[in-house]
DNA sequence: TCCGGTTTTGAACATTGTGTGACGCCGTAT
DNA sequence: ATACGGCGTCACACAATGTTCAAAACCGGA
């Protein structure tokens, strides 16, 4: 899992670096915080990251602005976090070189994601690759996710999932077998600062199951309900 | 047996103190105690632990305060305990740096299973090092628990178990050839503060045995009891 | 702003797991 | 062979948990 990755966290919020830092360690990346964008500029510049998790609304120089300054020597990638109330103007960003956004709140499961996304593709090109040899696509038996279409198969038919649904199916089959208990599920799939009731996360189980099913029963049936522990995915039965 | 691993131990409640000191020690850990947050934070910060069980309720400074403000100097692994009716507010305690919970009244078993998978996580990132390396899985001839997916296979087939039921026969497995009495058993599979009935226990073997051996005889006969003493889990016969 | 769809919640209901005590069997010691 | 005590089994009551449904809250787009 350590894939050695050293990762710069940038956000003058002291609790959001706390958790990227904490999600991000469990997945084996070296991570350094910067609070404020001088100083993130300078270690950008003078240190070697793989990638830098940049918040837009810094105090000083802001999120755009360290990125921008940042490109005129370096090539690292970078994930802007922008706040919900931000319109941030996408082209923008992008002109300025941001490789991926994400809004807050975050899900934990979506950044992580993100950013092994970003890594990949930018590790990828480092080599010569197909980059269909890095697919995100997810594949069992009757049931095909592919990410990047965004799009659930089963048993050959497309089936048709609501954001959440989508990704709750996605994080249950990153992760085939691994049974996920309910708090889990809602602290990795919901957004970071929701605190809702663990039910929710039974009744979209449900609305997934339901739609899984009207298509294929084999889809259906491999979420699996664990007695006293949680949901899980199953391979194959 | 001897991990020289350290563990700090904080609850006001003496009992608990005594009790997870008793079951730690057992399992070869070197133990601390701090009954307050003061004490706890004091210690932490001048000692290297290499994991702190925290009580969140604490007199004076409570344990997630003592959480944050030990993450502000240290990484040290947290492993919280919350009564059950304290609603954590989940998000605020991983934000705050726990890296696992455990609610009160805990089995002594689920207590040190966290605690040793902790300590595998972080002593696993220090070095390069697959999570699937690590795994949890216990394999005999014609039993195969694998503890992620909380699935039970004898003889190829798989068993569905209620949770007791799987506790206790992972619980056996993990100790195979030890015999246990029913005492032990219902001690430290069951919660800390469960009395109960010994019988209990011989209901809970007789539906497993039961249960394994629709499946496979040979996974069933692994159970064996010991007259005058107790049940046991035969790695081979 | 209103409308339509999505998400969340709460409550009622259904299912499943758990603990207990009684009873009869079986192994062991005499 | 017999008596004694431990053990396995059972059925029941009750508790815990999962499921479903419908309505409310929320959100984004027209």
């Amino acid at each position: 899992m350590s894939t050695g990755n050293r990762i710069l966290v940038v956000d003058d919020e002291e609790r959001i670096r706390r958790l990227l830092r904490m999600y991000l360690e469990k997945e084996g990346y070296e991570i350094e915080e910067a609070e404020d964008g001088e100083s993130a500029l300078r270690m950008a510049l003078g240190e070697d990251f793989d990638l830098i998790v940049l918040d837009l609304m810094l105090p000083g120089i802001d999120g755009m602005e360290v990125c921008a300054r940042l490109r005129q020597q370096k090539a690292t990638p970078v994930l802007m976090l922008t706040a919900k109330g931000e319109e941030i103007n996408r082209v923008q960003g992008f002109e300025v070189g941001a490789d991926d956004y994400v809004v807050k709140p975050f899900s934990p499961r979506e950044v992580i994601f993100r950013i092994k996304a970003i890594l990949r593709r930018s590790s990828a090109t480092a080599f010569l690759s197909k980059d269909t040899n890095t697919s995100n696509n997810i594949v069992f038996p009757h049931l095909v996710i592919e990410h990047d279409a965004h799009r659930v198969t089963a048993s050959g038919q497309e089936v048709n999932l609501t954001p959440k649904e989508y990704e709750l199916l996605h994080y249950l089959a990153s992760s085939p077998d691994k049974v996920f208990s309910r708090e889990e599920l809602l602290k990795d799939v919901w957004n970071y600062d929701f605190f809702g009731d663990l039910r929710t996360v039974d009744t979209h189980v449900k609305r997934l199951r339901e739609k899984l099913n009207r298509v294929s029963a084999e889809a259906a049936s491999m979420i699996t309900t664990v007695w006293g522990v949680g949901y899980k995915l199953e391979a194959a039965k």
